[in-house]
DNA sequence: CAATCCCGTCACAATCGCGTCACATCACTG
DNA sequence: CAGTGATGTGACGCGATTGTGACGGGATTG
């Protein structure tokens, strides 16, 4: 079963995170005037509120749809009030979908599962593109210059998880955490392991070697 | 461009008719209490009036759920006044979405248009040609590299339901759901055995193997 | 109504993924 | 340049996942 990813513009989201007793299937995140905080895998519902403090919500409807990376996600835009020029201009921004006003959780819930089996007809592709690597979250596979990768669904998460946290040192720590593996306790040294067949796995398609080692610190991933 | 097929419990339908321009691309019509009375080729949207003389909207909207015929409509729940516990119920009994009413001429043919462009990557296509791949939905056939390829019907399903989203994983359960199997339950495992075995006749017809097995998850079809 | 075909399930074999270990190699220190 | 600690990596083995031949019931065909 896929992740829900549910994007509020709203604190609601704190409040949904303990609402909800299923963490596997559902992320939330807050979602700010430059989009999403973090990328995700699956698929991504929006809710955007139609006045927010620093930017109008149709703009940042129609910014979530200019960013490739978010260009697929459901977008419901959330009315004050039931007015038809502004639904009109909601679905003209992009907008799939509007809801009247304040927002509930279950609202947010039911919406989200009863449309969400519809989803998994659209087949747009989120991607990560980083030089000449090219990261194809949908079709789960990687390409360098074009070339495939072949990668093992650790390795893959491992590059993932790179792209989403460029030029940034992670630590064997973070790696660990990031991948989701606290139990059972992994030794921190497996890492190494994680990135030397993630290296290989990369030279074998003919790339480079994005992946940089910072002695006693953790690995980067170099970018640019 | 598919036809769009708009049901309305409401005679809003024959306003409608005389509102619209393009006529190859809609049709109206009235939904009685036993459903459609006609059934059509392409999507449908369904508008149902919370109340209705000699039936209650949600029980109509369960029964579009039941029919085969109609189970993929895609029906929005006319609400009178804005009652959260109706919102839910109506998702809950199927629907998809629903509006506030009543309903107007423009809010319909907004609502469809704009959920339209989404659906509409779906069934455009009366043939695929995914690199050396071609099938031909109207004489369902298939053929690689021009050489026909041998399938049974549920292979040629599947098949299609690859094409109809190329690069991107499938789960098991997508499959399943994607050619209508579920009724009675499908063991998950027995997609294992379809994939074998479409991967068998594409393969006795000259072709390659454009399905990868994405461990722990499902399959791909990969093009390019 | 017999012959054939199709397809869901099962069971077993084959393969794969990955965490760990052990040893080789490397990088920094003084 | 020796010493020390950190990193790279081949090998191993367990457990999980997938591939597939065989079987049988139900549908389809002639």
């Amino acid at each position: 079963m896929d992740v829900v990813n549910i994007f509020l513009t709203s604190e609601l989201g704190e409040s949904l995170e303990d609402f909800v007793h299923d963490h596997r299937r559902f992320t939330f995140d807050r979602l700010g005037p430059e989009g999403p905080r973090r990328l995700v895998e699956g698929p991504m519902w929006a809710f955007i509120d139609w006045v927010l403090p620093d930017l109008a919500g149709l703009e940042l409807c129609r910014r979530l749809r200019a960013d490739p990376r978010t260009a697929d996600a459901h977008v419901t835009m959330v009315l004050e009030e039931d007015d038809p020029e502004d639904r009109r201009r909601a679905l003209r921004a992009g907008a799939d979908d509007y809801v009247v006003g304040p927002l509930t959780r279950t609202a947010v819930l039911d919406r989200v599962l009863a449309l969400q089996s519809r989803a998994s007809e659209r087949n747009a592709t989120r991607r990560f593109e980083l030089g000449a690597l090219v990261i194809d979250m949908a079709a789960l596979q990687a390409r360098w210059d074009g070339e495939p990768i072949v990668l093992r669904p650790n390795e893959f998460r491992l590059l993932r998880f790179f792209a989403e946290n460029p030029n940034r040192v992670l630590t064997r720590d973070d790696l660990i955490n990031g991948l989701g593996k606290r139990e059972p306790p992994i030794d921190e040294r497996t890492v190494d392991v994680w990135i030397g067949r993630l290296r290989r796995s990369i030279k074998a398609a003919g790339g480079g070697n994005p992946l940089r080692t910072v002695r006693s610190l953790g690995y980067v991933f170099d970018l640019g």
